[in-house]
DNA sequence: GCGGATCAC
DNA sequence: TATGGTGATCCGC
């Protein structure tokens, strides 16, 4: 806050709401930054969306404010002790350098613009964006500068720009195009690692060798094959491995190359002034902690704070700055992985009509068996009318698969959290086959989904569409290692089997089953919500087993362990387990949550049942929840049907990330915000 | 295993 | 009027 005053005596309060969108990029040279910086303000200010965002880098401030002080606490010893580690470290990551290989990354100009421009000419010259007034997915060079970028909502692109044009998004259009360039890519590295539909990484050693020519011509080469068969023009960057070419490929964009030839001189001298934010996986948080706690702005500077960042980092995170500051990140072709996850989301116009919001878990459900996922864990994820983003997780004894199942034991996850008011639910399974052991007893093993490893795909973005099928994607069998590359799944292998468990919506059965097991007086509460309400009150399942074993939740975040930081006000979230059970039994979900979470009502009362239990009678009282603890696990057992999913093929994305040289081999490291705080001062180095 | 967070496209 | 969707990973519990 202080420091953002400096030239002028004129209050600006738009300079202290950091927005993304003034991130230096590729066509926003001549903008007008402050300006940007002043509409997105101005646009911003006051709204819900605004306020989240202030609560978070409110929050961001604090955790800088504590690591600092746990920097300034660092003894003399202390640091001459980690200047050696770190030395250690860098002797050790240096060692690792190879510099053998030639990456080249390639990057489409401004693509799902470009190809709306090819398929509409008249566009050509003009600023447009694809996207809604919600939300822009790319917008071309004409529109950026204006200050209008990818990620930016569209009704503020329009107050930069008012002539913008909008182009609705269609992914139809986009793989089509992505295909005839990777078909290209193709010749140059079978491998090739696709990242998206407009980037790939090639590694393109065994061309140059085998043609005699350099990374320069083979740049030059494919970007023309590419033009020629699409009409589009892409950008290169070429480089030792994958971190530094992805760094390359933006310099000289749009239509452009830069080389950075495989010598250890000219990769430090590149990497030593080199803005950290430039690099894959260093975002907008981690930027301003580096910056904020140690003022380091530019990679050499990771090296030259290499005490620093081995003393206040897990040793993951701390390997990675050193690598960054080094400019090593991903010289081999890793191997293809296997999806983990597969989710869906939808943003609608914040409601808390319970009716509603369960008819969106209906619809997502819906969607999620489409994709002939079968997994153990169901995740629920919430974004409350503020933004407040959370989630909600079970993991089950058995796979499922069936949007009956996902639908029941979301609804479950649902219910533990009203009332509330979303804007957004989403739901995600993972937890796939995978792992190697069978779990004992579950007969729905058979069940598991197969996975095809292939090539390709891309996330599909911006609004929702389903991916088409691709002719290409038998070709490239994409791989990856230490640096993941994100690949779509294109969907070309699997078939459309009928779902033989199409029954929807909560039924009265549903209903039936789970209330068996519940005592007489809650079920009155229940037949009395269902008239009322909604068809919600299905069984109430595994949620329990966590919420009854540990009470904390939200609470949990604002504990004492991280007592130096205090979490920002709830605001005014109205919400459960805030309000004590205070015995006035009112609104029906009131009733309805706590049926699910055992807690003492005013310090001694069984929330579920009334039991009354002393704060001493500690054995007792696990007794007592664990015996509520055994009714619901009855319940969930008689609950869980055995339906399966023939299983379908499935073509596997892998994630990605610019191009590290963490994740894999060193386990990561991304460096999740907390860590910064968290780590013991007993080091393990 | 769960939940919050960060990151990338 | 209005600030996305998908997937991955990390870390502390």
């Amino acid at each position: 806050m202080e420091e953002s005053e400096s030239a002028s005596d004129k209050p600006r309060p738009w300079q202290s709401y950091h927005t993304v969108y003034t991130n230096a990029k590729a066509g926003m040279d001549g903008v007008d930054k402050e300006k940007v910086q002043r509409v997105v303000y101005e646009m911003s200010k006051g709204s819900k969306y605004f306020e989240n965002e202030e609560r978070k880098e409110a929050f961001i401030r604090q955790k800088i404010e504590h690591m600092r002080a746990r920097a300034a606490k660092l003894s003399a010893a202390d640091l001459s002790h980690y200047q050696k580690v770190a030395d250690k470290r860098i002797l050790e990551l240096e060692s690792t350098r190879d510099l053998s290989r030639i990456w080249l990354h390639v990057d489409m100009d401004a693509f799902y613009a470009a190809v709306e421009t090819l398929s509409n000419p008249s566009l050509k010259g003009k600023p447009m964006a694809v996207g809604s007034m919600s939300m822009i997915s790319t917008a071309n060079y004409e529109a950026r500068k204006f200050g209008v970028r990818a990620a930016m909502p569209g009704f503020i692109a329009r107050k930069l720009c008012p002539d913008l044009i909008f182009v609705p998004t269609d992914f139809k259009k986009y793989t089509y195009y992505s295909d005839l360039t990777r078909k290209v890519f193709w010749d140059y590295d079978p491998n090739f690692m696709a990242a998206s539909l407009d980037e790939a990484y090639l590694d393109i050693t065994k061309v140059c060798e085998g043609r005699s020519i350099t990374g320069a011509e083979i740049a030059e080469e494919l970007r023309s094959r590419v033009h020629e068969e699409t009409g589009l023009t892409c950008s290169a960057g070429v480089a030792p491995n994958r971190l530094l070419a992805k760094v390359c490929s933006d310099i000289n964009k749009p239509n452009g190359q830069f080389v950075l030839p495989n010598d250890h001189m000219a990769v430090m001298t590149f990497i030593s002034s080199l803005p950290i934010r430039k690099i894959g996986g260093i975002g907008k948080v981690t930027e301003n902690i580096l910056k904020g706690v140690f003022g380091i702005s530019t990679c050499e500077e990771m090296l030259q704070k290499g005490s620093f960042l081995c003393a206040l980092f897990s040793h993951s995170s701390a390997d990675f700055f050193l690598s960054v500051g080094l400019g090593l990140g991903g010289t081999d072709t890793p191997e293809a992985r296997f999806r983990k996850s597969i989710s869906s989301e939808r943003t609608f116009s914040a409601t808390e009509d319970a009716a509603l919001l369960y008819q969106k878990l209906e619809m997502l459900s819906a969607d999620m068996q489409k994709e002939g996922l079968s997994g153990r864990t169901l995740t629920l994820k919430l974004k409350t009318a503020s933004f407040e983003v959370r989630t909600r997780a079970v993991t089950l004894q058995k796979y499922i698969s069936s949007s009956d199942d996902i639908l029941k034991h979301a609804s479950n996850l649902l219910k533990a959290e009203l009332p509330i008011s979303l804007r957004l639910i989403g739901l995600r399974v993972s937890h796939f086959n995978e792992d190697k052991g069978v779990v004992p007893g579950d007969p729905t093993q058979k069940t598991l989904t197969t996975f095809l490893i292939s090539g390709d795909a891309s996330r599909r973005t911006g609004d929702d569409q389903r991916s088409l099928g691709s002719d290409l994607s038998d070709l490239h069998f994409i791989s990856e290692k230490e640096t993941a590359i994100s690949l779509d799944n294109n969907e070309t292998c699997h078939h459309e089997f009928g779902d033989p468990f199409e029954r929807k919506h909560l039924s009265d059965i549903d209903d039936k089953n789970c209330i068996s097991s519940i005592n007489a007086c809650e079920m009155e509460k229940i037949d009395e919500l269902s008239s009322n309400k909604t068809a919600a009150m299905v069984n109430t399942a595994d949620v329990k087993e966590r919420t009854t074993k540990s009470p904390k939740r939200d609470l949990s975040r604002v504990s004492e362990d991280d007592s130096s930081i205090q979490r920002e006000p709830e605001d005014s979230n109205p919400d459960r387990l805030n309000k004590e059970p205070s015995t006035s039994g009112n609104e029906e979900f009131f009733s309805l949550n706590q049926m699910e979470m055992l807690f003492w009502v005013d310090g001694y009362k069984c929330s579920l049942c009334g039991a009354e239990l002393p704060s001493s009678f500690v054995e007792e009282r696990q007794e007592h929840s664990d015996f509520h603890l055994a009714e619901r696990l009855q319940k969930e057992e008689s609950g869980t049907g055995s339906s399966s999913l023939i299983p379908r093929l499935r073509i596997v994305p892998k994630d990605y990330s610019g191009s590290q040289n963490r994740r894999k081999k060193h386990k990561s490291a991304h460096l999740p915000i907390d860590s910064f705080f968290t780590k013991k001062s007993s080091r393990q180095l």
